[in-house]
DNA sequence: ATATAATAGTTTACAAATATAACTATTATT
DNA sequence: AATAATAGTTATATTTGTAAACTATTATAT
């Protein structure tokens, strides 16, 4: 099926996260599994840090929080160094549920790359960082331009 | 950055649009550009062809294709041979505004894989639709039991 | 040192995306 | 002819995304 990279991506995510949120149905929370995961790896790291890596807006990670704490996965905690940051740490019942949800993005991770030599899904994993390393950087103007022009030479 | 290849592919295509919307501010619609895309190459096909090809709920799709008629960009026409079905067929206006649309999404990919080889990238492109279409397979049950197991084993 | 700018987070409001169930119309199956 | 399946629609509720305006705090730049 030919559909441009990212489109490929969007589907991709698409049907991972409806695997996934198949596989966690005994956990108490319902999504956000991945910003667990995250903090799972970064536990007591401030908001904006999550935001940075996951492509979250910071509007959006408030309600995500309040959220987490309300369902007793995760403690606020105002940092005194500098009391703008918030950290955002992890509660004993947030780790232990963490840990299932760890364990399940690995499960399809590992099911899904099953039947891939080694070889190609460290390319795959190599290229995905690429490219969204490539797009980060991005000035989106320049890519503007360049479609323009590109556009019009193809249109006369 | 160890994150879950369903999460990686979500940032991706996240960053993915976020540059293509920035790139088609001259288009008069800001959204749903996948489906023209789609819809070039698969002119008068049905509703639900599109939400199988693009992972889209059907119900969902009734407001798309309701935004894009109202933009002119499409009809629908209901099929005489089977009058349940109905075709999603490109006007004039949006045959030519989705070519506009293609170029940007081919100008991004040609763009982002600029640096990288065409054996990577064809690797990529393969690995990326087997890894969608095994999670399409996958019967979300064994994947959970299979992974309960695995949770509870490394519990203990 | 103080005014200004920048950063982290919050609130509000609204548009859009997603999911579910119940529904109509039509066609296929038995 | 009854039943089931399919394509699409409507209605509803929740979640998500986006933007602007805001507080509090820290960094910077005269």
């Amino acid at each position: 099926m030919n559909v441009p990279v990212g489109t490929k991506a969007l589907i991709l995510s698409k049907r991972y996260y409806g695997v996934l949120s198949k596989s966690l149905e005994n956990i108490d929370i319902e999504r956000y599994y991945s910003i667990l995961y995250f903090l799972n790896e970064n536990d007591g790291c401030n908001q904006q840090h999550i935001c940075n890596n996951l492509a979250i807006d910071k509007t959006a990670m408030v309600k995500v929080i309040d959220y987490l704490i309300k369902s007793g996965f995760v403690d606020r905690k105002v940092n005194p160094e500098d009391r703008r940051e918030h950290f955002i740490i992890l509660t004993k019942k947030g780790i232990k549920q963490t840990e299932e949800i760890v364990n399940a993005f690995k499960a399809i991770d590992a099911e899904i790359f099953s039947t891939i030599s080694k070889s190609d899904k460290n390319t795959f994993i190599k290229v995905l960082c690429l490219l969204t390393n490539k797009l980060n950087d991005l000035p989106s103007n320049d890519l503007f331009f360049n479609y323009k022009k590109t556009a019009k030479a193809t249109k006369k």
